[in-house]
DNA sequence: AACTATTGATAAAT
DNA sequence: TATTTATCAATAGTT
């Protein structure tokens, strides 16, 4: 359908190529749309020319990811099983690591022990004495840091105090109250550090409730 | 291009609408197939019929599945987005959990405390002194069952040699030496149980060596 | 399913 | 790149 005729093959011209795939793709486009409203079909068509440019045509009734959808249930070939697997292998990989890590924070908390023999107990104490010591410097640090800006902003005050006071003396001549000089008194705060009952604030908490959703729900740690 | 133009709407007669798009739909694919080898295109073409019977074309360089990830990429339009989304969040979901779980431990393990102020410290610190106590009584009771155990043991052999002993005097009128008869002497368990030096082996540790290909490397806890 | 008159698609020229 | 045109291809209606 042309001036002559010519061959079925691949057209060597690179320019002569583009220009028949342009032709020709908007020919076949032409044809999808008719079938589609002669015939009521529902068609898909999706074409790359070969520097790469994409087009595609689906029918108004429908749109492409459905089409796929239906080939893939008709041509039993699951296009994505190998993501979907690689996926899935990771979610269970993870899984299995939470599920132990679960278990480890159980047994730092003297759950779960039955598992252990001897030799596993020993470590375990040995390594919570340890870590129970590092946890108690920690404490002690920040205590003593806290005491320290306690200190500081006491000491402040307490100059602007005296500072307002003289002030006050030299306009009014009249004395008032104060306070003591000795600021020893951070006893306060260490009974802050030690006092209270609140137990230990479990970090994880906060996204747990969503754990049922992945089959977590009956090793719920309620560690709060 | 037939006897007579025909306009461009529904086939009302379904013999006909069957017929015409047998035709036509020849012609599409021959048209695919052309374009496929003229012009060096990749095209994938599916069509259902309105009775809902299924063909494609596929040029062959190709297959139908890598035209639509390709169609994915360049149209920008994500078809398993839905799942995968999910898939994805479920994941990041479970990523999150894990990176709390393993501050959990590291914190547990003295570790990681910067975060913590003094009223979290406390409690840490009141959680891990009680898991500790806990852990203790669970390794006495290992203990002791074992050293009963070991005391059994002991008894049996004894005995047996006990009798093997006198039969032995029985036959050969000949002494030898035998066990004391005190079996208080299970020392020699608690030592076992609190000698060495091996740290606490982490449970979750043979899992870990993967987890760096899904990104978890940096956060390598190093427990064992 | 085969035929064929007719329209439609398009290769080459412009 | 778009338009024109001569030619071939597709197909609607018929058999």
């Amino acid at each position: 359908m042309g001036r002559g005729k010519i061959e079925i093959k691949k057209i060597e011209n690179p320019t002569n190529r583009q220009v028949t795939y342009s032709k020709r793709r908007a020919g076949i486009m032409k044809k999808a749309k008719e079938i589609t409203v002669l015939c009521d079909a529902e068609v898909s068509l999706i074409m790359f020319s070969s520097t790469g440019k994409f087009s595609e045509y689906c029918s108004p009734s429908t749109e492409t990811k459905k089409v796929f959808d239906r080939y893939q249930q008709l041509s039993g070939i699951n296009l994505w099983s190998a993501q979907y697997e690689k996926m899935q292998n990771t979610l269970n990989h993870l899984k299995e690591i939470n599920h132990n890590l679960r278990r480890e924070v159980r047994q730092r908390m003297g759950e779960d022990l039955e598992g252990l023999d001897i030799k596993e107990l020993r470590g375990l104490e040995q390594n919570m004495d340890e870590a129970l010591k590092l946890v108690r410097n920690r404490k002690y640090h920040v205590i003593s840091t806290q005491t320290d800006t306690y200190k500081k902003k006491l000491k402040n005050s307490q100059e602007t105090h005296r500072n307002l006071m003289h002030e006050m003396e030299v306009v009014e001549d009249h004395t008032v109250f104060g306070f003591d000089d000795d600021s020893s008194n951070y006893e306060g705060v260490l009974a802050l550090a030690n006092g209270g009952s609140h137990m230990y604030a479990f970090r994880v908490q906060p996204s747990q409730p969503n754990l049922h959703e992945m089959g977590y729900g009956p090793h719920d740690l309620r560690l709060a």
